[in-house]
DNA sequence: CTGTAATTTCAGTAATTACTGAAATTACAG
DNA sequence: CTGTAATTTCAGTAATTACTGAAATTACAG
């Protein structure tokens, strides 16, 4: 990408360095990243520092954070030094690595957490109740993760057909329930 | 809830705390709202001050935070003006706020950010690639959260059937496939 | 309407997080 | 191996966010 940046690139970097301060990331590494995606060459340090007017060292730490996340790939030009940054080409590929990792670091440490406290056998009404409700929340917890799971399995042009369904899909949930009618479930 | 808290309680309090702070909520509020949920009782300004040991005044700031997320209820007791708070009994009801609020705060601006630098044509071929990237990024979230809505649709009861079907979803999505497949594409 | 208990607001401060510039380290072209 | 360009680390500071206590406001029992 040449620099510097046009009005339309712009926007778009600063409106997700703010969606990204309201998440756990911090403002000046969602610009960057919004900066590498919409990036069609991969970038090095010293391009993200001059786009977006920040120091060296602020960027230096930016990438680590972007690649402990794992959302960027790193490239070498031969005979060079430099180091070139870049998103992967498939937006897909970035949301499911986005949601793995937010599971690895906030939901898979809450199930912990709950199951631990569950172990224990209740010491008073009030330990039941609480109980009963880390119960709830753990087994939802699970059965939405084991769904996203599924659905990042899909490779990109799966997802494409099968969300094109649109909210068809109240169609496929019905189409379930026919199915597992025969079971031994009244219909709701 | 009785006062003080119990070594369990305490740890799940904690523990949301912390997973909070990583959010765009802060520690206390999370706190507080794990205070709530695991509480039968519904509770008060002062019950929940002491129970976290923060003061009268963040009380009051959390609460009117968890109000503006709609996470919690107010109750009255006759003769009473003190106000009592509680959370609602089940959970998918606090998870099904949590996303629509999310969705609220979050992916909407951001479908329209994208959606309004979308209308200009591009200016060089830069701009064009990143508004491709734009587009990709709009129709992928766009079409996410269509399906969240979907499933947002179910009750606690129709959600629990669907889900206790576990990863079998992989199955359901199969089967939209042979339905699908009659139309015009080759498996995969 | 009056008194008071409860809640909210807000300015000030504490705590945390983000950022910089200089120094140290690393990687590699030559 | 040497020199240098690139990267990282880190201590100090700036900026932001969280929290408190006192003052103001609100709600309602009586």
């Amino acid at each position: 990408m040449s620099l510097p940046l046009t009005p339309m690139i712009q926007s778009c970097i600063l409106h997700f360095g703010e969606m990204g301060s309201r998440w756990g990331i911090n403002r000046t590494v969602g610009q960057m990243y919004a900066l590498l995606v919409l990036s069609k060459e991969p970038l090095c340090a010293d391009d993200i520092t001059e786009a977006l007017g920040i120091s060296r060292s602020n960027t230096s730490m930016g990438l680590k954070e972007l690649m402990s996340w794992e959302l960027v790939k790193l490239q070498h030009r031969p005979g060079e030094r430099k180091e070139f940054y870049s998103a992967p080409g498939d937006v897909w590929d970035i949301a499911k690595t986005l949601i793995e990792q937010r599971r690895k670091r906030e939901i898979d440490p809450t199930l912990s957490t709950l199951r631990n406290l569950l172990i224990d056998s209740p010491a008073n009404a009030d330990e039941e109740y609480a109980q009963q409700r880390m119960r709830e929340m753990h087994e939802l917890i699970e059965m939405l993760t084991l769904w996203t799971q599924e659905i990042q399995r899909l490779d990109s042009a799966q997802l494409g057909k099968l969300l094109k369904l649109g909210s068809s899909i109240g169609k496929v949930l019905d189409m379930k329930d026919r199915l597992l009618g025969g079971k031994k479930e009244t219909t709701k």
